[in-house]
DNA sequence: AACAAGACCTGCATGC
DNA sequence: TGCATGCAGGTCTTGT
């Protein structure tokens, strides 16, 4: 499910849910997942009170009280879901957060490619997880010099170096195919030549893209996305991801969306349009 | 140092 | 129907 603006779509529907409430019970089903569920997670949550509920890349950051933050990732297939009564446990399912008054919020994930973790707050920036993350790219910082200068390390492939979450945080492979293409720019290109009018076009179709799909509620895809049980509408919007052998939504080419595979990922691009 | 490939795990669509 | 294959929104490790 999850790129920035899904993980996005998922924050803003857990924290009217969360923030402010007290965890009254928590019940790990399952503790193998990317990396082990920390030993005694349950005990250590129960009774703390969740004050922020944050995003940073792709990892959900619930802030409680006592500086501790608890770490969400979702992987490929994690998702959130909210019950108004005690759930009764589906398959992969693997915690299950009891707010004190209600309702029950679930973590599920099919892959196990998703991690839990609680971390101390203030050691966030510092924690291997976040330490080499680039920049936001909502952030008024990221700007064409900033992904310029990022870029120009580079010897691959722009497409590469765009997944790279040292380069700018929370793309995938969906919003780097479609970043690329409204910046016209080849995934192919070499992202270290690329000059000062081609980073700044391609930094404000990232940020324009990853915005609209926030606006849309993010791709609902192979499933839902959103922690109320809705789905989010971009799919709808995208313009070369997962279109192969169509028509080229901005110009006239016979051959339509080409599908390549680029370290071992598909993507989509437009030959003619995309330079 | 930077890159591609492989690994992790399950579910689903497709084709024989 | 059953079975094999390929593919999937991520990221970590390994080998070149």
């Amino acid at each position: 499910m999850p790129e920035l603006p899904e993980v996005e779509t998922v924050r803003r529907g857990l924290e009217p849910v969360l923030q402010g409430r007290t965890i009254a019970g928590v019940l790990i089903r399952r503790r193998d997942l990317r990396r082990p569920v920390p030993e005694l997670l349950a005990e250590r949550l129960a009774g703390r009170v969740v004050e922020t509920v944050g995003r940073r890349a792709k990892y959900l950051l619930i802030g409680l009280d006592r500086g501790e933050t608890l770490v969400v990732h979702l992987g490929m297939s994690g998702r959130f879901r909210i019950s108004a009564t005690r759930p009764e446990p589906e398959r992969h399912d693997h915690m299950i957060l009891e707010i004190a008054g209600g309702p029950w919020v679930i973590y599920n994930d099919s892959r196990r490619f998703g991690l839990v973790d609680l971390v101390t707050s203030q050691d966030l920036s510092r924690h291997p997880d976040f330490a080499g993350l680039g920049p936001e790219p909502l952030d008024p910082a990221f700007d064409g010099p900033a992904l310029q200068s990022r870029l120009a390390l580079r010897r691959g492939p722009l497409k590469g170096a765009l997944l790279d979450q040292r380069t700018v945080a929370g793309l995938g492979n969906i919003y780097v195919c479609e970043s690329l293409f409204r910046a016209r720019l080849s995934p192919l290109r070499p992202a270290g030549g690329l000059g000062r009018e081609a980073a700044g076009r391609l930094a404000r179709n990232i940020r324009e893209v990853l915005a609209e799909a926030i606006e849309a509620g993010g791709s609902s895809l192979r499933d839902h996305a959103r922690p109320d049980g809705g789905i989010g509408y971009f799919q709808l919007s995208l313009a070369v991801y997962g279109r192969e052998g169509e028509p080229c939504p901005g110009c006239t080419c016979r051959e339509g969306i080409r599908r390549i595979v680029q370290g071992g990922r598909s993507t989509f691009y437009c030959a003619r349009r995309q330079r």
